[in-house]
DNA sequence: ACAAAAGTGTTAGGCCTACACCCATGA
DNA sequence: TCATGGGTGTAGGCCTAACACTTTTGT
């Protein structure tokens, strides 16, 4: 089984695809790895990810194997960079198509330990696999960048959520800090989050109040030529 | 000489660099094509770029492709975007990772006739080999996201230029008309660009002032948090 | 003489920023 | 009772956008 049955004139490279996968816990940023149980680099982390089939996009094969290492279904993920240093896999001439995606963590089912898959903080994310600590540093990047002229934070929330939260999202991303009032009022004069139930008459004071994302509504500003920016 | 001789246990598809060159008339915005001498798509016109070496990364494939094909020598590069549909190529399976660059049609040598290279407005552009007419379109887009935040268009005009260019670029990239007084006042207030030469006292009339991109200033301000926006 | 190019300033409105206090809850 | 979290409004400054006329030159 260990024939060579795909020959070419000249050498061609292999292509894989990698999952850098954010969420949020309501507090830090966090990136899900997986820990390799093979060589090489055998017991690093690692994003998930894995070599593209002949009859599949790159973005089909960045979910196939998302799933398949985490269990993840159902992510958009989204390219954003090719990795194609000569020696950046050690056994073979790889180059890799680097994706990212937003969870909930809400919807992502806790513990699946069937894999080796966890979510890293920022902070405490360890060496990893490969260049992926390269990959990472730029994802993060684009992250960054996004959230600013995007409504992509609503991806890591929850359906419903507090104006704390999403600042404390936004926070956490830019790295920078927001004045309470004044970030309560550009999301609601934007005009693309509402109230997801009104707020009870007789609410305690202390009950924040709940949105919720309208992306109809952003379409349709967006096509108007509205930009959000931050 | 038909040997092959690189043998897999997989099959592996083919890595090629595209190139969308940008360039400016002092009107409209330009691209550069080539005619393809040979199947498929013989006839037809095609972004520069070829096949991946595999002892280079990428971005050295795009910039040694298109001095190869174009004779144009020592471009930045940025990749864009890799475009992998299994399709794309009659041939075999081929993902090309697609660059884009923006160069001061002044500084190209005019008419290399020995190459089949040719600069077309971008409302002349034909019907393109491969999925190239969606690269095309993807560039686009890319170039008016980036202008809007990052000083590039001057990697577009000459070294010294006057307020009326930077307007038309502007105008010809994002497609909207800036009202001119307006103009002047934010370029200039911005900071990042200075006069060329001091306007003669005697200067006439309609003998318009030349400016030029200040690169370090504007490094400076991005520093301290500065962020450009159209 | 007429069309085209370039230079020039003001005003009004909107947006951003900075800033402080009260109430209710839970420890 | 004290610390924490949450809700709320205003004033000043800056930026943006809208807007017209004059001069000169080339045709």
């Amino acid at each position: 089984m260990s024939e060579q049955n795909f020959c070419y004139k000249y050498p061609h490279p292999s292509v894989t695809a990698d999952c850098v996968i954010f969420g949020f816990d309501g507090t830090t940023i966090k990136v899900l790895l997986i820990q390799r149980g093979i060589e090489p680099f055998k017991g690093k982390w690692a994003f998930p990810g894995g070599f593209m089939n002949i009859d599949e996009t790159v973005e089909e094969c960045a979910k196939r194997e998302l799933e398949e290492e985490t269990g993840l279904k159902n992510v958009s993920v989204e390219q954003f960079y090719t990795f194609s240093d000569v020696n950046r896999d050690p056994r073979e001439r790889v180059i890799t198509v680097a994706h990212y995606a937003l969870v909930k963590l809400s919807e992502v089912k806790g513990g699946d330990d069937a894999t080796s898959a966890r979510w890293f903080s920022m902070d405490e994310v360890p060496s990893l696999a490969f260049d992926h600590d390269r990959i990472l540093r730029i994802a993060v990047n684009r992250l960054k960048e996004r959230i600013c002229f995007e409504p992509i934070g609503f991806e890591l929330l929850p359906e419903v959520f507090t104006m704390t939260e999403l600042q404390n999202l936004y926070k956490a991303i830019l790295e920078v800090t927001f004045d309470r009032r004044n970030f309560y009022n550009k999301m609601l004069k934007l005009g693309i989050i509402e109230e997801a139930e009104p707020r009870p008459a007789n609410a305690a004071r202390r009950t924040p109040s709940k949105y919720r994302f309208n992306a109809e509504k952003y379409a349709e500003l967006k096509q108007k030529g509205f930009r959000l920016e931050f």
